[in-house]
RNA sequence: GGGCGGAUAGCUCAGCGGUAGAGCACCUGCCUUACACGCAGGACGCCACAGGUUCGAACCCUGUUUCGCCCA
């Protein structure tokens, strides 16, 4: 016999709460996953959020996402595995450490790389489960026993059986190449990891001589980088170009520095661009880079790694880039061959950690050579053996893997996985092996030197839906939830994690790593700006969770959450789910103060309206509910769920069950509808627990369910016994009907509490909706207030009074002297008009031979009965102003 | 330059072939013994523009305008 808790507060209020059910989950394992072969399995990896990071507002809506999804799938029977972890973020946590040292006027090279990193351990030991803390707050139930590091012992094996056997394969290389490279962070840096910005920029039109005798005596090319100019090794026009092509094979004279260079023909050169002609510098430029390989040019470096003129740069070494730009500039002009400085927009690279301008930068780098990798990937998606929600998804992850480019793996970095490669100081070979060689594999010396760059983190990323479940070893994990079943994600993040995910994936384990992606959205502030630190337009979750309690956050993310477009969070927006948690909180108190402690059957043959109503809609809820999570449509789901709540439960079924749960209708009726109510909660709050696990878990507890768990009861099953079919059309005229007298009531001015002694319903013995009013008729004298209600066919007269139509019957509200019958005709004759709108719209569309013909016969019906009670509402409307007018 | 998405009530968004919906904001009454974190009522929309398809279009098609994003 369930003990109810009847004494709950008047307001909710989420503090301690949370924390405290949080704790008892864990205590109980309930987030364990099992491995049983006997069940269905759901698993996710938690895409790693960068362990110097600390939970921002796109987590907390991806983690409720993962969150809801398991949580439903558990109560669905599933054995769930939700996989938590960090990645270990070299060049950030690099950065933040050496912020830290630099701080006590240490830098790492004073600490030398073994001491650096034993300081990052420590670092990430002590702020390294921030994160995590907070993950825990917004109420993930992630397995915390499998938590994972990319950085951990078994991860780091993984990376290095990857590196070998893509090495082996032929599907890693090493070799000299201009690489996006960061200056301050001085490492190379992928493709992905730069951030393009339109930027205002000058365009220097500058003079080259000529050295041939030609009719002109001069070539003027365009450059946005007159520093580069001291790198320049030919100048490159397009093989039919008019304006050109005699001057192919000639040779101009740099204007810095004075080298003479060859005038070449290439097709990359676009002819409408600039001056129709571009100088190459091939070791400071990729696309001058491409052309310089296919042309067998010199590759002059003039700049050095920190983004400093070097000595091939003559007398601007030491100079900083923009210093030697100003320079160069100056210099072009002084000697005449600065021919004009014209403004454009460009597009500049920035390192997306630090923001710093990133340099083409010629080195020596390894990388993965994608395209293999990628065909595989592509079929995989083709095949339907990943499907993507939202579909249009695919396309960008198609256009970007049909159009890959190899990845550079290498990090200039003393934080990661350290390139497992070895170079024979004697040789020269190098050795790529699993396990640390004490010696050359081709000439057996003992002299070799491992490779000091580590790889990307995005590298260990890409391994993890495997490699956090044990792989390289055959795990029994592996076995039971690989390929897990969902990866959700945000939509800028699709190459660095899901499609490399796939790759290796695919190529590791031969099979996907996951069956669904799921793309969300990102979120923004409420004026659609993306949130940053700088602009100030920050939502942090956790201070939000300490004013609106994780729930009503979690709520809010899956309510607004919508396929397609992007989210616009406010605070504002989260108190409104702040006062559901509330309305739900007080509908259950209210439900416990009128619950004795006995768990009621439900008489089906005792049920009124209400009653069949809600139980109607409660199997629809959940069935819905159950369906919507399952195709991933959370937003639908949530806000399916408030409806219900507020508005079906709340607003007509609670407020027409409080005469029967009084006792007013007799102990039989009580005692049905404490059982009906009681069943509709319990049903309702276990649709809500996805979503707002903390106070459905209170509310579970409250109801006297305290010795299961919410969070492990199985999803309610829908009874065929509860589906009422015409409880809901019943009640839609119970509705209107109330709606139509409270409008009376308002138009009067009465007030809300004030009760009113007579209404009058006129309608007709044979209309069906007689019987409904009938048998509802306490429930409607309830909801409006009005002691006497009257339901006749008759045409009595009851005085002045206040009247409106409903479908085909009509509602009188007398009301004597107070009744201005000026302002009611006034209001009457409006009703005629509106209503004579839709009736001579629909006899318009009933004149079209077309529309009868062709439209489907029941919307032709629906026309004609638009007219009829239309027309028959108008009379009675005509009638009652005549009325009033004599 | 290529691709994708959006344009619906003052704001933020649902709806996506059968006469427009929610929340917030606004206006009017109310502390009616679950809830003022609330209740009841109200006002507010040529569904961006122009064509087309259809008996019928906010919804489908084609253009245009415009705002985002991604890729080069």
């Amino acid at each position: 016999m369930p003990k109810r808790n009847r004494e709950l507060e008047k307001n909710y209020s989420p503090d301690g709460i949370e924390q405290k059910w949080y704790a008892e989950w864990l205590k109980n394992n309930l987030f364990d996953a099992e491995i049983n072969p006997e069940a269905k399995a759901f698993s996710i990896v938690i895409p790693p959020p960068n362990v110097t990071g600390s939970l921002h507002v796109g987590h907390a809506f991806d983690h409720t996402f993962q969150d809801i999804m398991c949580r439903a799938k558990r109560m669905q029977g599933y054995n769930v595995l939700w996989l938590p972890g960090t990645d270990h973020a070299g060049i950030a946590t690099q950065n933040v450490v050496e912020k830290d040292l630099a701080k006590k006027g240490i830098s790492r090279h004073d600490l030398g790389r073994e001491e650096f990193v034993k300081r990052v351990w420590e670092w990430r030991s002590v702020y390294g489960s921030r994160i995590i803390e907070q993950m825990k707050r917004l109420g993930n139930s992630c397995d915390w026993k499998r938590e994972r590091f990319t950085l951990d012992e078994g991860l780091s094996k993984a990376v290095r059986t990857v590196f070998v056997k893509l090495y082996n394969k032929g599907l890693i290389y090493r070799g000299k190449y201009i690489v996006n490279w960061c200056p301050r962070c001085r490492t190379a840096i992928s493709d992905l990891e730069v951030e393009y910005d339109e930027q205002e920029g000058n365009f220097y039109y500058v003079k080259y001589p000529l050295i041939e005798d030609c009719e002109e005596k001069f070539i003027i090319v365009a450059t946005t980088r007159p520093e580069t100019i001291l790198g320049d090794v030919a100048i490159a026009v397009h093989p039919r170009s008019e304006k050109y092509k005699h001057l192919i094979g000639k040779h101009v004279k740099v204007p810095l520095g004075g080298r003479v260079i060859p005038i070449i023909q290439d097709n990359m050169v676009d002819p409408e661009f600039g001056t129709g002609c571009v100088k190459i510098t091939p070791a400071h430029d990729p696309n001058d880079f491409l052309v310089g390989l296919n042309h067998n040019l010199e590759q002059i470096q003039i700049i050095d790694a920190d983004g400093i003129m070097n000595e091939n740069a003559g007398e601007y070494k030491g100079m900083t880039i923009l210093d030697a730009r100003k320079k160069s500039a100056e210099d072009l002009q002084n000697q005449g061959a600065l021919l004009k400085i014209e403004t454009i927009k460009h597009s500049v690279g920035h390192c997306q950690r630090c923001g710093t301008t990133v340099e083409p930068y010629l080195s020596e780098q390894w990388f993965v050579k994608t395209k293999p990798l990628a065909e595989r990937g592509v079929q995989a998606v083709k095949d339907g053996r990943i499907k993507w929600t939202p579909e249009q998804w695919e396309k960008t992850y198609f256009n970007w893997m049909e159009n890959i480019r190899d990845w550079c793996i290498s990090r200039q970095l003393w934080w990661g996985h350290r390139i497992p490669a070895w170079t024979c100081n004697d040789c020269g070979h190098i050795t790529v092996a699993e396990i640390d060689p004490s010696e050359c594999e081709h000439c057996h010396s003992k002299n070799i030197t491992q490779e000091s760059d580590v790889l990307d983190t995005w590298f260990s990323s890409a391994l993890w839906p495997f490699s956090t479940m044990g792989w390289p070893d055959e795990t029994p994990e592996l076995k039971y939830f690989y390929p897990t079943s969902l990866m959700v994600t945000g939509f800028d993040i699709i190459f660095f994690w899901v499609a490399r995910m796939i790759m290796m994936g695919l190529e590791f384990m031969n099979d996907v790593p996951f069956r669904d992606v799921y793309i969300h959205s990102l979120i923004r502030d409420e004026h659609g700006k993306k949130m940053s630190k700088s602009k100030g337009n920050v939502i942090d979750p956790l201070i939000m969770i300490d004013k609106y309690g994780a729930d009503a956050l979690r709520m809010t993310l899956a309510a607004l959450s919508v396929q397609g477009r992007d989210i616009l969070l406010s605070s504002t927006r989260i108190e409104t789910y702040r006062f559901f948690m509330n309305k739900l909180w007080n509908a259950a108190r209210f439900a416990l103060m009128n619950l004795d402690d006995e768990t009621h059957a439900i008489d089906l043959e005792n049920l009124h309206l209400q009653d069949k109503f809600i139980l109607t809609r409660t199997q629809e809820i959940i069935i819905k509910t159950r369906d919507l999570i399952n195709s991933y449509d959370i937003g639908t789901a949530a806000r399916g769920l408030y409806d219900f709540v507020w508005g079906d439960l709340c607003d007509w079924y609670l407020e027409m069950s409080k005469p029967a749960l009084k006792g007013d209708e007799g102990e039989q009726r009580r005692k049905t509808s404490a059982g009906v109510l009681e069943y509709v909660f319990r049903a309702t709050l276990q649709a809500l627990h996805p979503f707002i696990p903390f106070v459905t878990e209170e509310l579970w507890a409250a109801f006297g369910y305290g010795d299961q768990f919410i969070m492990r009861t199985p999803w309610p099953e829908s009874n065929d016994r509860y589906i009422f079919n015409d409880a809901l059309d019943s009640m839609r005229v119970l509705q209107d009907t109330v709606r139509a007298l409270r409008n009376l009531r308002a138009e009067a001015h009465v007030a809300p509490q004030q009760w009113l002694n007579k209404a009058v319903i006129k309608i007709s013995d044979d209309d069906p909706s007689s019987l409904v009013l009938k048998d509802s008729l306490n429930q409607i004298k309830n909801l409006c207030r009005v002691h006497e209600i009257i339901i006749e066919s008759a045409a009595n007269d009851y005085g002045a009074s206040l009247s409106s139509v409903v479908n085909n019957f009509e509602i009188k509200l007398p009301v004597g002297d107070i009744l201005d019958v000026e302002k009611e005709i006034a209001r009457l004759k409006q009703e005629v008009i509106s209503i004579e709108k839709t009736v001579s719209s629909s006899k318009a569309r009933l004149a079209k031979q077309d529309f009868i013909s062709r439209a489907p016969a029941e919307v032709v019906e629906k026309e004609r009965a638009r007219v009829t009670e239309g027309e028959a509402q108008i009379s009675r409307l005509k009638a009652n102003i005549n009325g009033l007018s004599n």
